[in-house]
DNA sequence: GGAATAGTTAAGCATGGACTTGAGTATTGC
DNA sequence: GCAATACTCAAGTCCATGCTTAACTATTCC
């Protein structure tokens, strides 16, 4: 049983534009919780629920000193996702999704296409 | 102007399961709506709208001919996300996230740190 | 000790998106 | 031509999630 589930929660840490900024910011460095929320226009409480979901998922990590707690980007925390991609592209930059038209291409008999069937092909309709 | 809802409009397709499902059944072949449809316990035009999805941000490619439309795996759907990780995992394995800590370290003068404040630190309150 | 600072939590509102229903269109088989 | 098939579209419901407000805790400065 892989853990389905953790792409789940990066995907969704990640699909909010929000926390993919946050994300951005604290790649050129560690930031305290002020420090994140202050260019954003949305209170404090917002910005906090982002680092907590950011934070649940593996995708930063973060430390309190005395009052102030710091965030950092957590460096693994993205491969998860680069490995699920990965496993996909393989496949796919095989043309395994193409196998039905090469087998048509190789097969020796034309007769693949009815010349009955109007093949109109409408693409987008 | 890199084009930021690109990779918002592939995630936003990814972080539904359903979705990544169809996409993972497409990765062993092409299908039609209906076979896409019939292992899902739900109904043809819900299937019909995550295809939507899918196709919109060039995640697969369909093709009508006849009343039949056969989807497939676009090959290189994923590249946009992939490299979008890319960008972010080479900053962050380069430990630039530690910069602070690393600028800290080597400057000469203490007072980054009061000797006053009392660094107890305690993860995750 | 008391005020200011930094963060935390809970409750509630509002929006977006997944899904359904139901009606409609185009294509195929007879 | 007509019925069945395969899909398409629009409208509506429902629930998850982002955001706000407001009250609360812990820490630091004076």
């Amino acid at each position: 049983m892989l853990n389905y589930s953790e792409i789940d929660s990066i995907l969704r840490a990640l699909v909010e534009p929000t926390r993919r900024q946050i994300l951005d910011r604290l790649s050129r460095g560690p930031a305290t919780v002020s420090q994140l929320a202050e260019p954003f226009g949305m209170t404090f409480a917002a910005v906090l629920q982002h680092l907590q979901a950011l934070e649940a998922c593996g995708l930063i990590r973060s430390e309190k000193i005395g009052r102030v707690r710091t965030c950092r980007i957590e460096p693994g925390g993205l491969a998860p996702l680069a490995d699920w991609i990965a496993e996909r592209r393989i496949p796919a930059e095989r043309h395994l999704d193409r196998l039905g038209e090469i087998l048509a291409e190789t097969d020796p008999s034309p007769k693949g296409q009815s010349p009955k069937k109007n093949q109109q092909k409408d693409e987008q309709t």
